[in-house]
RNA sequence: GCCUGGGUGGGGUAGCUGGUUAUCCUAUGGGACUGUGGAUCCUACGACUCGGGUUCGAAUCCCGACCCGGGCCCCA
């Protein structure tokens, strides 16, 4: 094999392309009715937007390059800053709130896994200009109603770093980065370590493990009683309220950190069985980006999805269409094209272009499935009509081209 | 970056205790059948991932690279 793709990339083929769009489709369809609009934005940018947003720690995982005029420039690794950019950069005057949402080819150079490439595809949807509860709980009930509507089950937990930081707030503001980061990582021995390293309180200590490790049912309960009524803590009640009345399935869950300094309040995470690692489909949260790029200071909410992960695991299928296959003669062939161009008005036609013979044609028309065949002879036409001849019944009538279209558009397709 | 399993025509495979021309199935093109499909037969096309080493001789044994799968790190 001479030249193959890049590592970590696909080739999507046409049976392949069509299930992704189907799902595609869907969430485009709930994005739209939510009230969302679609946006597009560079496939590369300056490479600062993401070393900004994610510190220099990414630059290893990027794609980056010098153009010819001697700029740094980064194919994306991710979709949320280049939406945040793409604000400040022209739409902070706009009317508030502002309701994307994005589906777009994301480049990380990473080892490649099952759910994992190095080129991929993200579907996602953020909120500017708030992140009140009530943004923050339509977020997570679109979230969880796209994934519905793709077929997949997922478990949702979500946590809320306001809360966290709160009980941190006599700490350092750059050692609270670094805890967070631990605790994103699961890490309790790290975390331990760090804390004496910094001498934190034992109060402190001991209310933070114990929050951390809060789960499920009565995790608000002892929240309040960690931490009292405090600002965070009761906009994260108002949301868990509003995330019943969406009729939304989660799971509290205070160990979710999401390790970076800019989020801000709720943060939500979705898993799935049958992903081995890259169990993570979806990812989100509340956050500041907009001060960072040089914006005022905008509050923002939303979530990215990982469409390769969501497409290992779907079940859902596009229906078989119907398709035709017009069949000619040597001495039939130009009216064959004149009836597949009204024929293609209506339903995908494919007509002979290998020189085939008329019984090779048939047989063709039987290897790619097609549910009809549609006769242009001599004979038929010398009638003003075709014939018809319905693949799977193996019968066939004599029509006009008109009614060859009614006929199939009324006919439910037999297996 | 680390650990681990694996790479034989387009797909699926046999061979892999080294030894003629690398097996079989399938798919694809052409034909036998000149206006009716799935069958049959003929025919064509087509592979040992790459490089090095051991050997008289390597698909086979050894080393490295590349790629794929699984796990770790990471996951914006």
């Amino acid at each position: 094999m001479e030249l193959q793709k890049p590592r970590g990339t696909r080739d999507f083929l046409p049976e392949e392309m069509e299930r992704r769009r189907h799902i595609e489709n869907r969430l485009r369809q709930v994005a739209t009715r939510w009230g969302y609009g679609e946006i597009k934005t560079p496939t590369f940018e300056h490479i600062e937007l993401f070393t900004l947003k994610s510190g220099d720690g990414i630059l290893g995982e990027i794609y980056n390059f010098k153009d010819k005029g001697d700029r740094e420039i980064a194919l994306r690794p991710e979709l949320t800053a280049p939406v945040v950019r793409m604000y400040v950069e022209e739409l902070q005057r706009s009317p508030k709130p502002l309701k994307f949402f994005y589906f777009d080819n994301c480049f990380r150079y990473e080892r490649p896994q099952k759910g994992r490439f190095r080129e991929f595809f993200q579907f996602g949807v953020e909120i500017i200009g708030s992140s009140r509860p009530e943004s923050d709980a339509e977020i997570i009930a679109l979230a969880a109603e796209m994934l519905k509507s793709a077929g997949v089950k997922g478990d949702l937990h979500i946590g809320h770093i306001g809360i966290v930081r709160t009980l941190l707030k006599d700490i350092q503001p750059e050692d609270q980065g670094k805890i967070m980061r631990f605790v994103d990582k699961k890490d309790d021995k790290g975390l331990e370590a760090f804390l004496d390293q910094i001498n934190a309180p034992d109060d402190i200590r001991g209310k933070l493990f114990r929050l951390i490790g809060l789960r499920g049912e009565n995790a608000m309960h002892e929240v309040q009683e960690l931490v009292g009524e405090i600002e965070a803590f009761k906009q994260f009640k108002v949301l868990l309220d509003l995330l019943d009345v969406y009729d939304v399935e989660y799971q509290v869950d205070l160990g979710i950190a999401r390790g970076l300094d800019y989020y801000t309040g709720m943060v939500f995470e979705i898993y799935c069985e049958g992903l081995g690692a890259q169990n993570q489909v979806c990812g989100g949260g509340s956050y500041r980006l907009a001060q960072l790029f040089g914006g005022e200071d905008t509050q923002s909410t939303g979530y990215a999805i990982g469409f390769d992960r969501i497409m290992e695991i779907c079940e859902s299928k596009p229906e078989v269409s119907k398709s035709i296959v017009v069949v000619s003669f040597e001495d039939t062939r130009k009216e064959a094209i004149i009836i597949a161009r009204k024929l293609r008005m209506h339903i995908a036609t494919y007509l002979d272009v290998m020189g085939r013979k008329f019984k090779d044609q048939i047989a063709y028309a039987n290897t790619i499935g097609a549910s009809h065949v549609v006769i242009v002879g001599k004979n038929e036409l010398d009638a003003g009509k075709v014939a018809l001849k319905d693949m799977s019944t193996g019968k066939q009538e004599l029509l006009s081209v008109e009614e060859v279209v009614d006929h199939i558009s009324l006919t439910p397709i037999s297996h």
